[in-house]
DNA sequence: TGTTCATTTGCGTCACTATGCAAGTATACG
DNA sequence: CGTATACTTGCATAGTGACGCAAATGAACA
């Protein structure tokens, strides 16, 4: 959905629709984009014990903003035995950075048109 | 910068460097979303009373959000008289999402790659 | 069943943030 | 110069969030 038509272009400026606060706010957290920088970096799920290695909080502080990114769309949990495994889940994540951007890109008055597509 | 190279692609993954907490938390309260909606909507600069109208805080409140989006590079700032008109960065945050969409593309280890442009 | 390991939850604390109101500053205009 | 308008700043307060610690839950395993 990257490539709108030309009757498309600055019509709604959907930017509040798009921009969701709490969205923004789970990644409004230096420890939580550090539990995400490692595990993007990371290749492979990890469970909350690991990646609690990146940051210096409590490993139960850990655990609840893991939840928090899992709750914001932004990791995926799954369960196996005892642990939890957290994966990233990037095409939402990247999917969802990109609408922003294009919606915004729309807004701009001046072009109504930023994204470059080649 | 939206076309890698194909050996660009899942190396750094330098999603860490990229997320900026700060930039995420000035996008992490509904009155600045609010603010920012309108400001976009509106296709030209607003001052500070004018912006005012969109959110239900008292205008010192509004105020200092727009101090804190300008600070964030979300917004600029221009002094004309008495007021203040403010515009949206429409380059540089849109432009500043794209690069974090494409960073985090790039993480993901199933496919290194998923800017699909066409 | 009892133990151990991984994770979550309850709870109190501290820091930060959003907010409103009042006072201050800056600019235009008479 | 005095006044009005637009905005900012100081200050107090309420709400929220991050945190650590201890206890609880859940799962494997002897």
């Amino acid at each position: 959905m990257n490539n709108r038509n030309d009757n498309t272009r600055k019509s709604p400026c959907c930017v509040g629709a798009l921009l969701d606060a709490r969205f923004f706010r789970a990644l409004g957290d230096p420890n939580r984009i550090a539990l995400l920088d490692r595990l993007s970096s990371c290749g492979r799920p990890c469970c909350v014990s690991e990646l609690s290695e990146c940051c210096p909080t409590d490993i139960s502080v850990t655990s609840r903003h893991l939840v928090l990114l899992r709750d914001a769309g932004i990791l995926d949990a799954e369960k196996c035995g005892k642990e939890v495994r957290y994966t990233v889940r990037f095409d939402e994540l990247a999917g969802k950075l990109r609408a922003m951007a294009d919606a915004i890109a729309n807004c701009c008055p001046s072009k109504g048109d930023t994204t470059k597509e080649t």
